[in-house]
DNA sequence: GCCAACGTTGGC
DNA sequence: GCCAACGTTGGC
């Protein structure tokens, strides 16, 4: 079955443009160190899930595009890198801690669905990613909230 | 096992 | 720039 997820990005980091422009339109999902957002990613984010592409720290805050898991949770082998910034030498890959996903852009939206958008409709208002405080970057979204996400984006 | 200190995230 | 929320670390 296929669920529905958010993934937070700060775009100075890695915006949903730099997305568009990776080859094939795809990209790898390094560098999540939490553990409960590794566990999402390890087991329960699978192959054809949608996701929902959040710009965090930014102006403006806004889900800005969907995107579509193209290889569920794998190792992540930045871990095990000593000079990279993602290195953590309890991970190996014999005992691998942190996982990654592939992901695929399927649409850059239009009209981006910015926060207080979403604050304003009954059923996004409700989303995890608007709790105050809210830091998990892997966040699971409900059937509901993604079709309501679609319809402030004007896709029906 | 508790919890204070600290660092980071991220909205405002 | 501020600060609340949260996760992690480390002393005890």
């Amino acid at each position: 079955m296929q669920r529905f997820w958010l993934f937070k990005s700060e775009p100075n980091t890695f915006s949903i443009e730099d997305l568009a422009k990776s080859k094939g339109k795809k990209t790898t999902w390094e560098g999540v160190r939490n553990y409960q957002a590794r566990n999402l990613l390890r087991d329960d984010v699978k192959r054809g899930d949608g996701v929902l592409f959040y710009h965090s720290n930014t102006d403006p805050l806004a889900i800005v595009g969907t995107a579509e898991v193209v290889k569920p949770g794998y190792p992540d082998h930045y871990a095990w890198q000593a000079d990279h910034k993602y290195f953590d030498d309890a991970s190996s890959p014999e005992k691998p801690v942190w996982y990654m996903v592939d992901i695929k852009l399927v649409t850059i939206f239009k009209q981006p669905v910015t926060r207080s958008m979403l604050t304003e409709h009954p059923v996004t208002a409700q989303m995890m990613v608007m709790k105050r405080g809210s830091r998990l970057s892997i966040q699971p979204v409900t059937a509901e909230e993604w079709q309501a996400v679609h319809e402030l984006a004007g896709i029906v």
